[in-house]
DNA sequence: GCAGTGCTCGTTTTT
DNA sequence: CGAGCACTGC
């Protein structure tokens, strides 16, 4: 297999297909070309059977681009290799095993929010208020557990001596657990935890799996956890031949247990380990790569890497110095606009902040220049309360003993069953020692048994009809029917779509047409997945949040947080609010080495996203809970050595001031682009430029008038977002104002 | 059962 | 400041 397209470093990691190895990949040094070849390496040269393989990483967003890539360049069937996350790695392997741990294979997947449902019905029924313990905190530490790897009957004794169990939560654990298995549930750490179980508990198990791969690969390694840790310690102790990828480097998920001893302490565990690191950058300037390796220096728990390039010296980084937050944003729109008016595509700029509250502002910049941009968050189409509630639905059909999703239904739509009757069937249900869904069976079937529960001849009836139907889907599911034909059925005859369709809301408009989209993404299920089914679909969405959105590559600037930029590059990157208490974050101000130097990670992750050329912008002054707060620039710009960056203040001038005051600096103020451009407020779309990025435009601007079907005539007071998100605040004349999104409003100008 | 009010408390976020 | 949430009153 010719390798001729690789460096010596990258061959190496190709070609050590046996025994343990570490690669220390750092940022830009063709990470996932190399595993890529490798994989290729072990399918043609080893001759490896692609069933042996198993490759596990953290992210979907990684685990798809791995196995896009390794698909494109196979000649060979692909098919069967395993390229998956952890989480539906584990899914999988549990569903198969579910016996082994008395849980029925069609079990649901908690989310975190059903998590917190369940720690919330926990404290209620102790009778403790939320304000004594909080929900969060008992997730939290639940979460803790799990990410060391314990579970109701570990025996690892490193795993049992890294906690206390006199703990006062300890007991919530144990609540928690006995009221997942009641519902046939598993949360996303018990998914890992579970499979541990079976590893370290069922020998046969243990056999047939680590028989069965013989090439463990695992990628994103300085975002593992214990649990996972110990998982594929387990699953490769057979065959020895596991590899991890990572960079310590760029570990910034600590905080949710990524345990960066991993990746230190990968060469005691195992002593006969090769370390390969893969230092040469091929995405960067000199200029970025020398700045950011000295910033990254000022670690002490690093493992120790030298990254170099052989890219041009590139641009200086700009140090922006602003008066305020709103004049930083002034600063990265005007800048975007420069760049795209000579002929930048929007795509290749990127804006990124340390926190989602920022992006408001830099929003609000980019819009007043007409600039198209994305905010890319995580979407939360899957945690809107409509698409919930249908899921709610499917989850009964799939698994009847989910009475999270059971109660949540029971009465969406208003079927008359009120949370006093719910409470009473929960408390029959316990009495009983029956699932809730055997109860309202049984009230169903057998009514004059349930007497004593005074039921309303409406509660009845609803209770009826809610079990029909129910159990009509159950067949369905039975028979193997398509996933969609049984969420049509739901939708329409839960009564969920002629509810929407009487509350004649703008709102509700937009809940009818998420739920359609919502059967376009099953029908993608459906047709992605040769053998779709219900449970299928329920877990693919709750383990992959990124929502098919089909990714056109629109001409867009693209806005996240830092830590949504892991694994992302763009020419042009501009990194904001570079402030100590914003960035470092003052959490991680309080003396703690630890989680300054994981702060630390997170600059280097920031400055190295940038091919081309780095803004780092910083204000005097910020509006920050409530008030304008005055913070120094951040310490880590005080790490880049002076040669690198040039300090570049912004003054928005009112008006007519003299261009005067301005020496050492190159003062953005020189530029006539600058100069042309401070009209900021007013007239910008006179500014004669001729900007190659598409432009988007409100029908609605600012102080339009409009005349609305049902209120009126009114005006325009404010815009917001754009697109399909456009909102408009209107004042009509009788004084009410109200928020539309444009996209469903009945408006027009006048 | 729901709308309205008043209070609290401010990361990062993936699975 | 303002989102999110718990609690209250109809």
């Amino acid at each position: 297999m010719n390798l001729s397209h690789l460096n010596e470093a990258q061959r190496e990691a190709v070609r050590q297909t046996e025994g343990p190895v570490m690669i220390l990949a750092g940022a830009g040094s063709g990470k996932t070309r190399t595993l890529v070849s490798r994989v290729q390496y072990l399918l043609e040269e080893k001759k490896v059977s692609p069933f042996r393989i198993l490759a596990v990483t953290f992210s979907n967003k990684a685990a798809r681009e791995m196995r896009e890539r390794i698909a494109q360049n196979s000649q060979v069937d692909f098919g069967a290799i395993q390229v998956t996350t952890f989480h539906s790695f584990c899914a999988k392997v549990l569903r198969q095993e579910a016996k082994y741990l008395g849980l029925s294979r069609n079990f649901t997947i908690y989310d975190t929010s059903e998590s917190k449902s369940i720690a919330k019905a926990i404290l209620a029924r102790r009778g403790i208020s939320q304000k004594e313990v909080s929900p969060f905190e008992i997730l939290q530490y639940i979460d803790e557990l799990k990410n060391l790897g314990f579970y109701l009957g570990c025996k690892d004794q490193e795993t049992l001596d890294s906690f206390e169990m006199d703990d006062y939560f300890y007991e919530f654990f144990e609540e928690f657990e006995s009221e997942l298995h009641k519902s046939n549930a598993v949360d996303f750490g018990g998914l890992i935890t579970g499979v541990l179980n079976l590893l370290e508990n069922f020998p046969e198990v243990l056999e047939r799996y680590q028989k069965r791969f013989h090439y463990i690969l695992v990628d994103e390694y300085q975002d593992t956890n214990r649990a996972q840790f110990r998982l594929v310690k387990l699953l490769s102790e057979k065959k020895k031949n596991i590899c991890v990828v990572g960079d310590e480097d760029q570990s910034i998920y600590s905080w949710r247990g990524a345990d960066i001893r991993n990746i230190l302490d990968f060469e005691k565990i195992f002593p006969d380990a090769k370390l390969i690191k893969l230092e040469q950058n091929y995405r960067s300037s000199k200029n970025i790569i020398e700045a950011a390796s000295c910033v990254i220096a000022k670690n002490q728990h690093r493992k120790g890497k030298e990254m170099w390039t052989d890219n041009e010296q590139g641009e200086f980084i700009d140090l922006i110095e602003c008066n305020d937050d709103k004049s930083e944003a002034e600063f990265v729109a005007k800048e975007v606009y420069r760049l795209t008016s000579q002929g930048v595509d929007p795509k290749e700029i990127a804006v990124f902040y340390r926190t989602n509250a920022q992006s408001r502002t830099i929003e609000d910049a980019l819009r007043r220049l007409k600039i198209p941009y994305k905010v890319v968050a995580g979407i939360k189409f899957y945690e809107r309360k409509e698409v919930k509630d249908l899921l709610a639905y499917m989850r009964c059909v799939v698994n009847d003993m989910d009475s999270l999703a059971l109660s949540r239904i029971i009465n969406t739509p208003t079927r008359g069953i009120g949370a006093r009757t719910l409470r009473k069937l929960e408390d029959e249900a316990i009495k009983l020692d029956l699932s809730l869904w055997e109860l309202i069976n049984k009230t169903v079937d057998f009514p004059d048994d349930f007497k004593h529960l005074r039921l309303s001849s409406k509660v009845k009836s609803g209770l009826r009809e809610f079990t029909h139907l129910i159990h009509e889907a159950k067949a369905l599911e039975e028979q193997k029917k398509s996933p969609l034909d049984i969420y049509e059925k739901l939708r329409s005859e839960s009564g969920y779509m002629e509810a929407l369709r009487v509350e004649k809301s703008y709102e509700s408009q937009g809940r009818m047409e998420n739920l359609d989209e919502l059967s376009s993404a099953i029908s993608q299920y459906v047709s992605d997945e040769s053998q779709a089914s219900l449970v299928g679909f329920l877990e693919s969405i709750t383990l992959d949040t990124s929502g098919g959105d089909s990714e056109e590559p629109l001409s867009e600037v693209s806005l996240m947080t830092i830590h949504g930029s892991k694994g992302l590059e763009y020419y042009y990157v501009f990194v904001v609010g570079i402030e100590d208490t914003v960035f470092p974050s003052f959490q991680s101000m309080d003396g703690d080495e630890a989680s300054m130097e994981e702060e630390r990670r997170l600059f280097y992750v920031a400055m190295t996203r940038a091919m081309k050329k780095l803004y780092l912008c910083y204000a005097q002054g910020r509006m920050l809970w409530g008030s304008l707060r005055f913070n120094p620039p951040s310490r880590f710009i005080d790490e880049i050595p002076d040669d690198f960056y040039k300090v570049k203040p912004y003054r928005v001038k009112k008006k007519a001031l003299e261009p005067s005051k301005r020496k050492k600096y190159a003062d953005f103020d020189d530029s006539d682009e600058f100069n042309q451009l401070n009209q900021f407020d007013d007239d910008v779309a006179e500014v004669s430029y001729v900007s190659s990025a598409p432009k988007v435009t409100s029908k609605y601007p600012v102080g339009s008038k409009i005349k609305h079907k049902l209120y009126g005539t009114g005006e325009v007071l404010e815009v917001d977002g754009f697109g399909v998100d456009e909102k408009v605040v209107i004042k009509f004349h009788d004084g009410a104002r109200k928020k539309f999104l444009v996209k469903f409003a009945p408006i027009e100008r006048v």
